[in-house]
DNA sequence: GTCGTTGCAAAGCGTTTGCAACTAT
DNA sequence: ATAGTTGCAAACGCTTTGCAACGAC
């Protein structure tokens, strides 16, 4: 399922007559290429392996720009602010806050999960926005451990 | 319910040999006073009022300490990170990502929503910690208005 | 030639840290 | 006296901004 190409993102750019640069081309195929989530900083540092010099301001702007044209949109997971390609928005976050794994709901789950939310004064949620923390079955099996939670701020991310 | 006084984190912290110094004393007030969920910052210029010259860094102290010992916990919102009494984490945020409104859901309901995800491999779900972004009702039906997320990045919140 | 875009450098913001001075016990 | 705490100041990590130079069209 192509959905969005590069090359589509380039067409509608253009169609807005928007201008084509090196470092724009390099951003919007990073990101178009990147399979699920993307922090701001991982794009720049891709970005300048394909381009370098590009500056990090510039990523912000493009990622800024692409989501303001809906091509893109922004979660809040554990480690902080992630892009996507719109199109693939279908995935809800679940974060372990042990062991950091992620995984998401399957398109189904997400559903049901809307539906119960959606009966609440008719809130409509958007669960890609944010990410679900708590604690995956693994960690759970392992709760012999004193769950490290105490001392060190970091027992997966920055939680 | 004395879901934990200012008193019995103070015995607490006593009974761990912890120290009781007024800007902590102040500290413990503060967060232990304030209806649900409250930002560093907040906390910080609050208890400036009740003892001036309190450094912000000794309340991000105390704040991960009585995160540490269990008597508050963050949650992350639209604002960014804010802190609650922990007995009182059983608030689920639900935020309208273009008014700002804050509301959250009852017991009841999110029992239901942590039924449902706790069916996806066991995964045991803190709804606490992250809030769930959406459009509100009211919202909803202005939805004539050409949605307010292009140009400014700032609708209602940083989303 | 226009006007969108970029790099640069600085600033912003919330948060963290090292360390010496301080103080509750 | 001892160890927990604090203030200070600096650093941090990520992001934003003003502005002049640049370059796609």
């Amino acid at each position: 399922m192509p959905a969005a190409s590069a090359q589509s993102v380039i067409d509608l750019l253009r169609a807005k007559g928007l201008r084509m640069t090196p470092q724009r081309r390099a951003i919007v195929a990073e990101i178009m290429s990147a399979s699920g989530h993307i922090t701001p900083v991982t794009v720049a540092r891709r970005v300048e392996d394909r381009v370098p010099g590009v500056n990090p301001s510039t990523v912000y702007r493009t990622l800024d720009l692409l989501e303001d044209l809906g091509v893109l949109s922004h979660a809040h997971l554990e480690s902080g602010a992630e892009y996507h390609r719109r199109a693939e928005a279908t995935h809800v976050h679940l974060t372990c806050s042990r062991c950091g794994a992620d995984d998401s709901l399957s398109i189904g789950e997400a559903a049901a999960l809307e539906a119960v939310v959606s009966r609440h004064r008719g809130f409509q949620p958007d669960l890609t926005h944010f990410a679900i923390s708590g604690v995956c079955a693994r960690c759970q099996r392992e709760h012999a451990r004193p769950s490290p939670r105490r001392g060190s701020r970091s027992a997966a991310r920055p939680s």
